[in-house]
Parts: structure tokens; C-alpha cells; sequence
DNA sequence: CGGGTACTGTACCATTCGGTCCAGAAGATT
DNA sequence: AATCTTCTGGACCGAATGGTACAGTACCCG
């Protein structure tokens, strides 16, 4: 390994581009020209860091995924508090209304929709991605429950779900063009179904 | 005008069925191939029908908010109070996750989805298609506060447009892959927020 | 400095994409 | 039956798709 000529770009950096240029057009929608000007890689150098376009979408959502949810899981642990962990995370979804650029949403959900479940392997990484994601609104709801701000009686899995589910809506809206207000006020009657 | 051969295809199911495919593969996975397998049409007559792909997908949209809005309106027309109108349409939602072959979900969610707002003319066609369906979940929760199941010192248009998120909440779930069961209880929670 | 390794750019490939065109067949009207 | 209109199938188009092959070259190690 690693005897000639070394690397000339980072890995890492490439799948991150990759993964962005997915996030944002899809699988279908993005070109393998497309990835080439958002890595910046030559042909060749593409093609021998990933094998193949579907590859590269595979690791990209995996990537996804990974970042996702230990950011998600770092939020959690330094936040004042899990109900407070749960708005934000609420309202920072809305806020993708705001800036003027196209909003991305979230990946998994967008590779859901686009593959509703065509692609067996795809469908295990969304499903499995889903189920880590609901694995950290539970913890958030359980820790909530244990600052009394949400009944201790609830099912936090539940809770939990009806969490993610409640994000994905939002987003929805976001991408559907909805103001932000709107979208932000949303939060209120969301989080009252906790009480 | 109509002197000469008739047309030999219905134009209603014609353009049905170029929406059926454009809401399960979205427009960049539709190929032309695929529409003309769906209506069943030679190239000459879609490009005489339709006079392109966009075109085509245009009308299918078109087609699609006006067919689930009078559909929606039907339903609220006819259904025993809006409370009941509100649970049967969401859980009709969690029951796509049912049956075996794979969720469409909903059309307007899914262009959004796939044109985040690259393209100005989809852009207004969801946005306007959103404004109506959330119109008639407006329209129900109004109902529901005159039948006194909903308190009236709510704000009809916040919890109709709650209502619109939460549904593609729900069918985001569906398409995620969620069970039935898991995606049917999230209802409970949806409603609660509506007390 | 020489040899081997592995990256880089380009030319090339078959296929499919959306779309056009045209010759001809089929039906309605007279 | 003549004629006029309009639908139909297939040939054809340029461009872009994902992917491969190859020659050249930059780099590390001995």
C-alpha cells in the first residue's frame, strides 16, 4: 500500500462534495459531470475512487447519514435540556425557509422519495438511517421526561417517532414554499402534542 | 375543427395515466419510453397530444391537484363530522404503508421534493396546490369547531396547515418504510395536538 | 537516478435521452 | 368513391448519459 505516487485530493473532501451534489439533485438528477465539477476530479481519478456512480451514491448517503446523526447526538448532549434540544432542532428545520437558496432537506427522506422502493439496498440504508435518527428523538424524549417537561407516562418511542415524522412535515413545507413564519409557528401545536 | 379521423385514445385516461407514471418515478425518472408504455401511445401522438415531456408533466400535475382537491372536498362534503374527516384522511395516509407494492405518496410533496425551486413555473404549480389542499384542512378544523370537537379559541389556519405537515409527515414514514402499525399509532399524537 | 506505482487527462464507446420528420394508413364528409 | 383531415409507425437526429481504455506523467523508495 501507498508505495508510488500519493494521493493528490482528500478523500474525505470528495465524498463530502459528492454527497452534497446527491443531497441536493438526487441520484438521477445529478450528472456524472456534475460530481467531476463538484470534486474536481478527473475522470479517471473519479472512477477509481468510487467504482462506479452508484457506488459513490451509496457511500455518499452512508456519509450522510454518519454526519448526521453524530451531529444530532452532539447537540443532544450539550443541550440545556431535551425539550429544548427538540425545539431547536424544530425550528432550525424551519429556518431552512429562510436563507434565499434552495432549501435540501434532509437526504434520507429526499432518497426515499425519489426511490420509493426500488432499490432494495437503498431502502436498507434509508430504513436503517430512519431508525438511528428516531433513536436519538427518543433519548431526547426520555431525557425530557426525566426533567418533567414531558408526562412520564407517555410512550417515549412513540414521542420519538411522531418527532421525526413532525421534521419531515416541516421540511416538506419548507420545500413545498412556505414562509418561514408559517413554518416556524408550526413548532407550537407540534410540541403540544408532548404536554 | 374535429372534420377528419377522430382520435383514436381517450385524452382523459391518456393524461391519467402520464400522471400515474410522473407521480411514481417523478419527471427526471419518467422516460419518454415509460410514458409511452403508459398511455399506450405512439411518439407521434404523445408529441401530439402532450408537446413535450414538460408539457406533459405540467398537465399531469395540473391534473393531479384538481382530481385530489375535488376528491378531498367530496370527502369533507360527505364524511359525518370534520373531526372524523380529519382521522380518516391521515389514516388513509399511514394505511399506504399497507398495501405491498410501493407508495406513491403524495404527488405535490414528491415534485417539491425533486425540484427543491429550480424551476420557476413547478414551483408556483406546487405552491398553489399546497394553498388549496391546506384551504380544505382549514375548512374541516372550522367544521370540527363548530361541532365543537376542536376548542374555537384555536387558530383555524395554523392547526390546518399543522394538519397538511403532518400528513406528509406521515407519508414521508410510509415511504421511509416504516410499518403500518408503527406509522397508524402517529395519529394518535397528530390529533392530540388538535384538543 | 532508475524502477515501479498509481494518479491524470483524453479519446473513445454503446446506449439512451428528448425530439423531429415524413410517408402512409384510416376514418369522416360530401 | 373522392377528398380532406388527422392519426400512426418508424426512421432519423444531435446531445448527453454512464463507463472504459490507454498513453503519459508525477511521485516515492531504494
Amino acid at each position: 500500500m501507498s508505495i508510488g505516487r500519493p494521493l493528490e485530493y482528500d478523500p474525505a473532501k470528495v465524498l463530502d462534495a459528492a454527497m452534497q451534489t446527491f443531497w441536493r439533485r438526487g441520484y438521477e438528477g445529478t450528472s456524472l459531470h456534475d460530481l467531476l465539477a463538484a470534486t474536481g476530479l478527473s475522470k479517471s481519478s473519479f472512477y477509481q475512487a468510487f467504482s462506479s456512480k452508484q457506488a459513490a451514491f451509496h457511500q455518499a448517503l452512508t456519509h450522510y447519514c454518519e454526519t448526521l446523526t453524530t451531529r444530532l447526538r452532539e447537540k443532544l448532549r450539550t443541550a440545556d435540556s431535551g425539550w429544548e434540544f427538540i425545539e431547536t432542532v424544530l425550528l432550525s428545520a424551519a429556518g431552512e425557509a429562510r436563507a434565499g437558496d434552495d432549501p435540501r432537506g434532509c437526504m434520507i427522506v429526499n432518497v426515499a422519495t425519489e426511490f420509493s422502493s426500488r432499490d432494495a439496498q437503498v431502502s436498507e440504508l434509508v430504513t436503517d438511517g430512519v431508525k438511528r435518527v428516531t433513536l436519538i428523538f427518543v433519548a431526547a424524549v426520555r431525557r425530557a421526561q426525566k426533567e418533567q417537561t414531558i408526562a412520564a407516562d407517555k410512550d417515549p418511542k412513540l414521542l420519538g417517532r411522531y418527532l421525526l415524522s413532525s421534521l419531515s412535515g416541516l421540511r416538506t413545507m419548507v420545500k413545498a414554499g412556505s414562509s418561514h413564519g408559517a413554518i416556524a409557528a408550526l413548532v407550537i401545536p407540534i410540541m403540544a402534542a408532548l404536554k
